[in-house]
DNA sequence: CCCGGAATTCCACCATGTGAAATTCAACAT
DNA sequence: ATGTTGAATTTCACATGGTGGAATTCCGGG
C-alpha cells in the first residue's frame, strides 16, 4: 500500500505492536473518535483531524466503515454516527462483569439524596466512558453527557477522578498520550497533573465548569475499580447549587456510598481472562 | 500491500464497492464471524475458514482487533470473543428505533400464553440477529440462542420466517451470497429455497430440529419490518412438545400477536436516515 | 454571482499487507 | 517416553492495495 511523503501524522496509539495492520488500527481509531462526538455526530474533518490522518484516507474508511454499517451518516449535516451494526455487536459482548447491574443500586440512592444528575464512568484505554447515568430532579439542558460517550480521561469531574486512581506511572502515560486531545477541552497536560495532584490529596475530584461552562461536578473513584477496571461515581449540576458547603455534603454521600459498593463488589467476580494481547 | 498468489478464497461480501480499504471489509468480515459463534467462542480455524481467509492472514487481523479490545480471547481455549470495546461502542450506538422495547410485551405475552422459550429476530445483513429473547417454563437446554448471536438467514425458524419476508429478489441474492455457509448446517442453498417458498405459502415457517436435533420451530414475520428493518417472532420447544396441531395452536397465537405489533409499530416512527453509502 | 471551507475524487508511487511455507505448540494415542 | 495429528504462530520475498498531496466539486452565506 501506500507511502506517505509528508511530516509523519498519524501515531494515536503510540505504543502499540509495530507488526500487524496499521489500516485497521486507524478505522477503529475513527470509530472511537466517532463514539466520542457528542450531540449531532462529528464531521468528515473533526474525525480526520482528530485522529490524526489526512483527510482523504480518512474518509476512504470512514466511506468503508460506513458501507459495512458499523457507521451511519446523517443525510442534512453528514455528521458520522456510530452505526447499528456496532449496536447490534454491543447486545453480543456481554461483559465479564456487569458494572451497570452491580452499579444500579448506587446510583439511585446517590441521585435521590442529592437531586443532582449520576454518573458512573469507567476507564476505556485513554478515555472516560459514560456507562450509566441517572437524572436528578433539577435537569441539566445544554446537551448533558450520554451514555456510551467518551472523553479524554481527565476531562470534567467523573473522567478525573478516574484518572487520579490510576497508578502514577500509567495515569502520566494516559496524559501524555491525550496532550493533544486536551488542547480541544482549553486544557493542557500540565493542568491536569496539577488536577490529578489535587484530587488524590482532596480524596475526590473538583471541577468547575472547564467543559461546560457554568457546570460543576464532584466525583470519586471506585476502590479498585469495578471486576479490574477503574470507575468513578459522579455528581454533576449547575454551579451555584455546587457552592463549597454543598460540595461537602455531595462529597460525603458519595464516600459513603462508594464504600458500600466497594463491599458489594468484593464479592463479585473477578476481572477478564486475557483482554490485552500479551 | 500483499499480493496473493493461490487461487482467491476471500470474497465475503461479493457485492460490495471495489475501492476503499480490503483490510478493513477482512477484519469487519471476521467481527461477524465471532459474533456469529456461539457458546464458547471460536477458534483461529474456524473463523479463518469462514470468513475465507487464510490462516495467517486471519491470525494477524485477529491480534490487532484484540490488542485493540474489539476482540478478547479466552486463555484455556484460545477461541475468540467479542471484547469490551464493542459492548461500549453499542452502548453509544443507540439504535434509531428501539425494536427491543417496541417488542417487549408482545414476547411475554406470547411466552405467557404457550409456556417455552420466544424470540425476536431481526435481518443484519445476510444474517438473522437475536434481538430478544423471553424463557418459557419448559426450558431448552443443549445451548440455545443467545442475544446478540448470529446465523445466516433461513437457518432455523425465525431466520427463516425473516428471509421469506424479503422480496423475492433480495431474498435469492442472499441465499447465494450465504451458499457456502448453509453447508456447515448441513443445508443446501436450494433446500432453503424450497424452505422459502413452503414458508411464504403457509404464511409462517416451521423448522423441523435441522439446526440442534430434536428441536422444533414456529415463526411468522414481522409486517414490514419494524422501522424498516426485516423481524419475526418465534416460538422454538422440544420437538414432541410440537406436534402438528400444537403448531397450529402456536400459530395462531403468532398471528394474532403479530398483527397487534403490527398496529402498534405503525405509530412508531421510521427507519434510519442513509445508513447504506450510495 | 462570487467566495471560503468542507467534502470528494484523482492518481503516481512505494511501503505495507500478503499468504505459501516452515516452525512451534498441544493434545492425544501408541 | 515417543510418535502423530492438527492447530497456532512466525517468517519473509514479493507486488498490489493503500496512501495522501493536489485538484475538483459541492454547499452555504454574503
Amino acid at each position: 500500500m501506500g507511502g506517505f511523503r509528508g511530516l509523519r501524522l498519524m501515531d494515536t496509539h503510540p505504543a502499540s505492536s509495530a507488526d500487524g495492520a496499521r489500516v485497521v488500527r486507524r478505522a477503529i481509531s475513527l470509530l472511537r473518535e466517532v463514539s466520542a462526538a457528542r450531540g449531532n455526530g462529528a464531521t468528515l474533518k473533526m474525525l480526520a483531524d482528530s485522529a490524526g490522518l489526512p483527510q482523504p484516507t480518512a474518509h476512504r474508511l470512514l466511506k468503508v466503515l460506513q458501507a459495512e454499517g458499523l457507521l451511519e451518516r446523517d443525510a442534512a449535516s453528514r455528521a458520522y454516527r456510530l452505526g447499528s451494526l456496532l449496536y447490534e455487536f454491543g447486545l453480543a459482548a456481554v461483559p465479564r462483569v456487569d458494572a451497570r447491574r452491580l452499579c444500579a443500586g448506587t446510583l439511585e440512592r446517590i441521585t435521590r439524596a442529592v437531586g443532582d444528575t449520576t454518573y458512573l464512568n469507567s476507564r476505556s484505554g485513554n478515555d472516560a466512558l459514560c456507562l450509566d447515568r441517572r437524572e436528578g430532579s433539577f435537569e441539566i439542558h445544554a446537551l448533558p453527557i450520554e451514555i456510551g460517550n467518551r472523553r479524554p480521561l481527565g476531562v470534567g469531574a467523573g473522567a478525573l477522578a478516574v484518572l487520579a486512581s490510576l497508578p502514577s506511572t500509567e495515569a502520566d502515560a494516559v496524559i501524555e498520550a491525550n496532550a493533544r486531545r486536551y488542547r480541544r477541552h482549553g486544557l493542557t497536560a500540565e493542568r491536569i497533573r496539577i488536577y490529578v495532584e489535587a484530587t488524590r490529596a482532596r480524596g475526590f475530584a473538583i471541577t468547575s465548569g472547564r467543559i461546560v461552562a457554568q457546570y460543576r461536578g464532584v466525583a470519586i473513584a471506585v476502590g479498585n475499580g469495578i471486576g479490574g477496571v477503574p470507575a468513578s461515581l459522579a455528581v454533576v449540576a449547575i454551579a451555584e447549587r455546587l457552592d463549597p458547603r454543598r460540595v461537602e455534603q455531595v462529597a460525603r454521600i458519595l464516600i459513603r456510598e462508594e464504600k458500600s459498593l466497594r463491599e458489594v463488589l468484593a464479592i463479585a467476580p473477578a476481572g477478564p481472562t486475557e483482554s490485552p494481547v500479551p
